[in-house]
DNA sequence: AGTATATTTAAGTATTTGCTTAAATAATAT
DNA sequence: ATATTATTTAAGCAAATACTTAAATATACT
């Protein structure tokens, strides 16, 4: 818990300390939202659901666990963590839940499914 | 290791299920490369520090520790995994050493910033 | 050479993550 | 009712994370 200035160079800029230190306080929700969001589109199966979600509007477990060849639970798990976060819903329709994207105005999401899309079309 | 097609639905759509194998597939690498700098932005510590070398062009660790009052270990353990992935450099002066971002094309992470300022702008 | 400063590295540890397998729910079909 | 299917949940565990404190480097100062 070393909150003190540990840092005494001599040309260390006061100034610019307390001027980031502000900015950061004045984002202080926004870095917490986002990382969060990020670190949920951080895992490469969690990434690969969302693209897929985005591109086939919705799917369910079963079918992701195909696609990615992985264990339903497995599946199921990054699921919850996502839906918990409010990124994804979910449609029940008899047995089967189909999950989608919650579609959002302020979408990080978004800028990344085009990378990825612009990345294949260039490799 | 259960590779094998487990959901048997009736109303599982095969054709839909290998398109988006392919897809996947086709963007192995994307998926790789772009979910590894999402993790890494994906902690809040570092999503700051990734922000502030943005608007401030380059600071030093014990800058850093000081503006998000953590230990100075703490903040170099961080950087190093991001100078490891190739998303910031370091430039020495004297005993100090000046970390900035690494200007890339395809940026995953100009988005992110954009995002954050705008979202401070409405908050 | 000897000391101080900036930073990294290493070792230790508590927490989190991401799977596995097995059991519990929920809806459907017989 | 019973069995089958789709999914979730729980328990267990190995690996990864993110700190801490202490020691090691590297540069500068005297």
């Amino acid at each position: 818990m070393s909150l003190e200035i540990t840092c005494t160079r001599n040309e260390a800029d006061k100034k610019q300390i307390s001027r980031c230190k502000e900015t950061i306080e004045n984002s202080s929700d926004s870095f917490k939202v986002i990382s969060k969001i990020l670190a949920l589109a951080g895992s490469e199966v969690r990434l690969k659901v969302l693209f897929l979600l985005n591109i086939e509007n919705e799917l369910c477990p079963c079918d992701i666990a195909d696609i990615l060849e992985m264990s339903v639970p497995a599946v199921s798990q990054h699921i919850r963590k996502m839906k918990d976060a409010g990124i994804i819903t979910s449609r029940r329709e008899g047995q089967t839940l189909y999950y989608s994207l919650v579609k959002s105005e302020d979408n990080v999401l978004n800028g990344i499914f085009n990378l990825i899309s612009t990345r294949k079309k260039t490799a």
